[in-house]
DNA sequence: CGAACCATGTAATTGGTTACATGATTGT
DNA sequence: ACAATCATGTAACCAATTACATGGTTCG
């Protein structure tokens, strides 16, 4: 699995808390990975005992203590071994696809409505990657000091847009399809006759 | 979840087994759902102590016993709430787009070879999607008396190829950027100068 | 005679989410 | 006073994969 190794890749750049990852997650990478603060603190206890990492609580003078992870050797090597891995395949899941597979069941203004809602969800998304995500790389990558990776964080960020655009084009041409073919000739849905 | 309600959809079609639900799930809706068959059993049993399937096992002449699920009003009745319940928004975990985002740290060279490793996965699927699956929706749309649900189905396997064309068009992008951009001027790679 | 298919499952482990618990600081 | 943010985590649960175990049939 990837969670540790995102943590890796992340911790590399500068030492980190839990809660700092969090917050990287969900303003930078979290369109094709995210994972619940738990889970990473969780992830976190594991990979100091494997040695990956270690930690250094500094005591917060009137905040809370800060437990701040870096990276050790054995750490570096572990990432860039799985770097180095060729890429797994993703065996996705939607339940919208299952729900579209079985629509037949449903009426179709109620299917109809779902599409709508899928729609609008990545309408949002693709708003947000052309707006937001392409100002914080930029922050980032000054931040960071890495402005050679910024590119790359561009080429992912060009994934989350083409995936935002690919759903829009397919809900389009799916409601396209209902109003055309699927509206039965009295112009009422199929479970609601009469 | 879905995968109790994925079974539910298959096995209102027609009574089946775990193992044909598992067949059921690598040749018709695989791309968006899988479930191994340890997992499927162990739902199956869940679902019959919630009373939404009954078992009954047909002694087979020579071959194994099959145990066949059917519906319960309950199971049909649950069926099409879920169905008529709003879709989730998947939270996608893409390792491939992970090592995307850490590619400064690996050598180009390698980078491009998960890229094209990438492509051509997308690319098999992409074939099969077109060839196989397309007849198949036919097949099935016959055996299971459904040939108002192949339309729907259709919609499914169209998904399947926008995503994968995305996919390939992404990685296109992505290996020409490459080749202009991120050469280093003397034409060697950035971890194994001389 | 061996491989592939039919058909069942259990056990163990990993990956991920949700609910719960604590306590200080800052801003409205 | 109240909500939000910073910061830690535990416990319980659900979802999914992998390994293990069994045993008959059919086809080459």
């Amino acid at each position: 699995m990837s969670l540790p190794h995102a943590l890796l890749g992340l911790i590399r750049y500068r030492p980190a808390t839990g809660y700092d990852l969090k917050n990287t997650f969900e303003n930078s990478i979290h369109f094709f990975w995210n994972a619940a603060l738990p889970h990473i603190y969780r992830t976190l206890k594991q990979m100091e005992t494997q040695g990956w990492i270690v930690s250094n609580v500094e005591p917060g003078e009137g905040k809370p203590d800060r437990k701040v992870y870096r990276l050790t050797e054995a750490g570096e090597k572990e990432f860039l071994r799985w770097l180095s891995q060729p890429p797994e395949n993703p065996e996705p899941r939607l339940p919208m696809l299952v729900k579209v597979f079985f629509a037949r069941q449903m009426p179709v203004r109620e299917f109809k409505e779902h599409l709508e809602k899928w729609r609008a969800h990545y309408a949002g998304l693709l708003e947000k990657y052309e707006k937001e995500v392409a100002a914080v790389i930029e922050q980032y990558s000054l931040r960071y000091d890495a402005s050679e990776d910024a590119c790359y964080w561009r080429l992912t960020l060009d994934y989350g847009i083409r995936q935002a655009k690919m759903v829009i084009e397919w809900c389009d041409h799916a409601l396209e399809g209902l109003q055309t073919a699927a509206t039965p000739p009295n112009g009422l849905d199929a479970h609601n006759p009469g």
